[in-house]
This record gives C-alpha cells, structure tokens and sequence, in this order.
DNA sequence: CGCGTCCTTGAGCGTATTCAATCGATGTGG
DNA sequence: CCACATCGATTGAATACGCTCAAGGACGCG
C-alpha cells in the first residue's frame, strides 16, 4: 500500500519521470517537445471505482490515460442492453469515442481506483500541429487503439465460447506484460458480467469457461486473481485449439 | 454505361469538383488550403472487382478513399478464418488498420471495379500539421471510422442473427443516402458469405434471414438486389423488435 | 456476524450451425 | 444452340452450443 504523502508526490512528476512514458503519447519524443506537452497534461487526484471520466453525449474535452488502474468504457445501445466496448489498461487512451461527432457515444467508468493524465484535446492538435513527432505518436496511440479495437472484433466473431475466454486472459496477459506487469500471474480488475459483455457471452458461460481452463490445468481461478499455469496451451486454444479431453481424445481432421 | 473518355474526365477533376468533397477529408477545407491537399492526392484507373489496394505486413504508404464503388477490408487469422473487418463505401477512409505499426493487419479487396482516390500518408500528415482544418478533419475522419467499427462491434454482441441482418441492411441504407444514394433500393456489392463473415454468422444464416424478411414483407431480395418496403419495421427489428406474427402485418407510422 | 454482491453450478430449451442437396444464373465449349 | 460446368444462393434436417431460469455458495464489507 502506498501512502498518500507518496501518491502526491507522483502526481507532481512530469511525463518525463513517468514509467509509462515509452508507451504512451511522450513516445518518440525530444526532451524539448515534451515540455509542451507536458505543460498541459492535467494530473488528477485519483478517481475511485466507479467514478465515471464521460458519460455518452459529453461533448469531447480531453482525452484521457490512465497511470495506474483500470477503466472500462460502455455503450448503452437505445434497448438499454450494455455493451462493453473496451477495457484500458494504464497507457491506453481513452475517450477517442468522439473524435467522430464532437460528443461521447460510451461513458468511461473506472474499474478500480487509478491515476488519470488528462490531455485537453483542443491544446492536444495545436500542440501536435507544431510537434510533428507528437502528430506522429498521436496518430500511432490512435491507430493502436484501432487496432485492439479490431482484436476486439476478432475475438467475437465466429469464435467459440472457450475460445474467447482464452483469448481474452492471453491478451490481457500480453497488455499487462507490454506494462511492467506480469503476464502470468494477476488480479482481474472487471466483474464476471464485464467481461461477459464484453465477450458477447452470459456471465454464466464466462464463469463455466473460468472452470473449465482450471480443471484443464491451464490456469488456476480464485475470484478475480489469475494465474496462467500453461500459457502455451492456453495460446494454442485462443487460436482455435481443441480443448484436450481429460483421458483419450478423438481425431478430428 | 460510362465511356473511357468520360472516366478519364473525371480522374482529372480535383477534390473541389467532387461531390463527395463535404464528406471525404476536404469537408470544411477553404480554397487556398484544399489546393496544398489536392496537389498530394493521386486519382488511379480504376481497380477491377478482386483486386487489393494493399495487403497484410504491407507498409502503411498511402491511405485510400473510393470516389464510386465497394472494398471490404478482411483479416485473416492465423488459424485460415477470414473475418470482414468493415465495408468501405465511397467517401470513407481505407487504411487505418496501419497507423499502429505501419504495416497493414488487413487486406483491402475491391468488391466491384472503382475508382479511388490514393494519399499518401506521410504527406498526408505533413500538409495535416500545416493546415489546422485539415488536421481537425482527418481526425474526424478517423473518428468516424472507429465509429462505425463500434457500431459494426454494437451488431455482434448479443444479437441474434435476425436483428443483425436488419441492422445491417438498415444501416447499409442509411451509409447510402449519406452519399446521395437511394437508401431504400440498392444492389449489394458483397456476397453472402462475405456478409456472413461480417456479421459473425454462417452463410446459410444470413439466407435465411434474408428470406424470413421477405416472407414478412419488410424487404424484396432478388440476389443482390434489395428493396426495403417497410423502413420503418426494419428499423424496429433492428432495435430488437420482436419480428411480426405470421399472417397479419400491422401498420406503423 | 449477517447481509449483500459476486460467482458458481445445474437443468432444459432454443437458436444458429453443420452437413447436404437443390436450384438458379452465368459462361464455355462442343 | 444447347449440354455442361461453375459459382452463388436457397432450403432442409439433425445436432450442438450457449442461453435462460433457478438455486446455492463464497467472499468482502459494514
């Protein structure tokens, strides 16, 4: 547990002292350039779980990357169902849902307490106009954001129940490992039901699936703390994999 | 039928004479400036149906926008399924799936011959930091492509395969009149199976789905050929609307 | 300690898939 | 000009997968 005093302390650093530095929008960046982008990233207290960043029809001012802890972003379709369109792990921007039309289609929700940098987006342009190795990150945090917004996609789409599941906890897995963080080994910051709309599943399958991968020997459960006891096994089952039967298994060709 | 040389005309007409232009990057754009944009942009002879504008590991070196015609963009996992990313209609941005790593994830196929514009991308981004209007609106730009891969995401997830249909076609509709298009009779440019592939279904699914819609007199199909006869009802399905009784239709203003 | 929330497990059902055959349009060659 | 091959689309029947409904269990918080 870290204390307050030490907290405060890490709000007053700057994104050059920031550990996520290499893999946020500060990327590729002189140490003069960074200064201005620097002088206008806000650093708020933290937000607890819960709290919302957004919510949908909030006009876009800022955008936001969270230093630590975990957000979700959910869109609530006219029906009310809610689909969660993302989850943002700390170095992922959050909020380029209304760079479309000016306003907010998801609201942003954090998943545990965490650290927000936000980025006013109005200062963000001008600041990249003028830094073209900003313009060119921005573009590249934007189009990572696409692109697991399409790994997203991939996970869906004719893929089974199983198949999700271990997809899911082998990216999560990879994205933890991309931050400092163990790969193998760590504490789910969503509900059962997040990820199951996420997922496009019943909560109900999720858990089944949690169970299934544990009495596989492919991981081991307790509530939300994960640890990955076979990843390559469990990699070969994202991908479509059979699931090994428990005594003899029957070819399929 | 067009003749060549009226084709050849029109390659040579700028962004100012065309009449996507309030739709396509120069949307907002004064005069002066549009000239810098339109000195970058490369107008091709037309690509034949099948043809790739790029592929995957390509290098991101230009991005596309189709001044007529189709292209789907398909990521082929490693396990062979081939998923359609997204539908390009005339207007909208092809290539994004690049701006993370500067290689293309997607393969961007013509679904039938057309015509489009090509602009390079570093270019692109140099004139972008030059010109504020235009920088704005290529993140607009983007903004509605990550918009419309939400909306492509709101369709998958927990939706049966009848209110996925009728989204689709309803929205298909709505894209088409956006581009000045009758929205409510039109000739799909992709098959079934392409679809199929769209929506996370089998082939035989959107069939069927296709035929239940016609049965209950919400739409005519003759091949690729739709007309929608019931708007109104096809938008209430697609908002999961439960599908009407068998013998009598009701009316709806 | 008790309550609420989150998660797990079970049973039955419904929807979409798979496998397979047919049909229709289009194009090619005899 | 028509037989034949090919591709796309439709339709049918049986299966399986995941959902719904329902109950029970575990954990965390006051």
């Amino acid at each position: 547990m870290e204390t307050n005093v030490v907290d405060l302390a890490q709000l007053r650093r700057g994104c050059a002292q920031c550990s996520l530095q290499q893999l946020c929008l500060p990327a590729g960046i002189g140490q003069q350039d960074l200064q201005q982008l620097d002088d206008i990233v806000r650093r708020r207290r933290p937000v607890a779980t819960g709290e919302r960043l957004f919510r949908p029809g909030d006009a876009l001012t800022s955008v936001y990357v969270a230093r630590d802890g975990a957000f979700k972003t959910v869109s609530t379709s006219e029906d009310g169902g809610e689909q969660v369109v993302g989850f943002h792990l700390p170095g992922e921007l959050i909020g380029l849902d209304a760079l479309g039309h000016g306003r907010h289609r998801c609201e942003a929700v954090a998943l545990t307490t965490a650290n927000v940098c936000e980025v006013p987006f109005e200062q963000l342009a001008t600041v990249a106009a003028q830094v073209p190795s900003l313009q060119q990150q921005l573009l590249r945090v934007i189009g990572q954001s696409v692109g697991r917004d399409q790994d997203h996609l991939g996970m869906l789409v004719r893929r089974q129940a199983n198949e999700r599941i271990a997809l899911f906890l082998h990216g999560l897995g990879e994205r933890l490992r991309n931050i400092g963080e163990s790969g193998s080994r760590y504490r789910l910051p969503m509900s059962r039901e997040d990820i199951a709309r996420y997922l496009g599943l019943a909560l109900e399958t999720v858990s089944r699936g949690f169970t299934r991968l544990q009495e596989d020997g492919v991981i081991a459960v307790t509530g939300r703390r994960i640890e990955i006891l076979q990843p390559d096994e469990l990699a070969r089952l994202a991908h479509g994999g059979e699931p090994a039967p428990p005594v003899q298994r029957r070819a399929r060709s």
